[in-house]
DNA sequence: AACATGACATAAG
DNA sequence: CCTTATGCCATGT
């Protein structure tokens, strides 16, 4: 549909991350549209439906850190999700100088 | 309809 | 380095 809301735009700039990488909220908020919909992409991801295929997963901040709350009980699934991709931490954050999503070189 | 909240980023002091 | 303030949109109450 034609009608295409911020949540959309940024479920499809999501959907380009590709397997192995991963790209900061500010990124997917820029490359959506504006910058400043950082914390709308946070939203956003907490919203994706099942149904649509949005690799949330894929989604850190700027420091390569998870979602605050992700490393409880183990069952940090964001964290599994990534290091089954091949995507290495170190001291408990993404690599982004590895690992970080650079569109601009594909 | 108004207010508060939230997977963030950046600037300023 | 830390705290505050501002920006942006959708949801829940």
């Amino acid at each position: 549909m034609g009608g295409q809301n911020s949540f959309d735009k940024i479920y499809e700039v999501v959907r380009e991350i590709p397997e192995g990488k991963v790209a900061a909220y500010g990124q997917v908020a820029e490359l959506a549209g504006n910058r400043r919909w950082a914390r709308v992409v946070g939203y956003a991801l907490h919203a994706v439906p099942d149904t649509a295929y949005v690799p949330w997963h894929r989604v850190v901040t700027k420091e390569g850190g998870l979602y605050r709350g992700a490393d409880r009980d183990g069952n940090n699934i964001q964290a599994e999700l990534l290091r089954a991709e091949g995507v290495e931490f170190v001291d408990g954050n993404v690599d982004m100088k590895r690992f970080q999503w650079n569109k601009r070189l594909f």
